[in-house]
DNA sequence: CTCCTTGCTACGATTTATGTAGCAAGAAGA
DNA sequence: TCTTCTTGCTACATAAATCGTAGCAAGGAG
């Protein structure tokens, strides 16, 4: 598994649109990135390899998942374990449960657009 | 104000990387695109006019803005009000409430990643 | 050896985003 | 009324991100 060095936002730096530093502009920008909350989201259960994943993603093109896997790594939300695959650590796991109330709402949602 | 159309993704439709129509993955969809997050955010206020609204967002460039905005008008989530400007509906307000807890996650975040 | 599978990398084509300029419409001031 | 601002965009050229396909190197299985 490759270890390329991309630089994702981090909090106390500057990111998109934001010269702040607050770490939730970092966590915006990180999220806002295409594929990266899909990619959370189907490593909601156990860990997946990268073919795997891939097509999880619904065939997302290997050289962006790759990329955005570096920057999930970096901030310490993915990890990749040696036979196993790609899984989310404690960290990422956490902000995963944050997300999942989305899936009702997005219920609600889907019956207010009709 | 402008209403042109753009055709954001929607539940029921196959979006970026998924054919289920399932709710979630339009909602996924929707908010990884790139600035969707901030704009929400940045309406968790007042209602801000569109160059406010521009400012708010550090720069981002009025095209895009526009775009975006399209987006999530055609969504519910945004709305424009004559002499007001650009607010959350109702249902845009409340999948904010589902996302103001990651200000305080991302400070944790943050502490795990120095 | 040979044949798969896997985790990528390369790279040209296409889509998106950026940044700057500026226009049309309305408000405000003179 | 006649400027002069402000505002909500649109235009457009450049740059950056993403896509899609091909395929290679390494490891495992037969």
């Amino acid at each position: 598994m490759s270890d390329r060095k991309t630089n994702p936002p981090r909090p106390g730096a500057r990111v998109r649109g934001s010269q702040t530093g607050r770490p939730v502009m970092a966590l915006l920008d990180l999220l806002g990135r295409r594929w990266v909350l899909r990619i959370l989201w189907e490593l909601r259960g156990e860990p997946l390899n990268f073919r795997a994943l891939q097509a999880a993603c619904g065939g997302i093109s290997p050289s962006v998942l790759n990329t955005r896997l570096a920057e999930l790594r970096e901030s310490l939300l993915v990890e990749a374990r040696t036979d196993e695959g790609y899984t989310l650590t404690k960290t990422g796991r956490e902000l995963l449960t944050q997300l999942t109330p989305l899936t009702v709402w997005s219920e609600k949602w889907a019956k207010a657009l009709k």
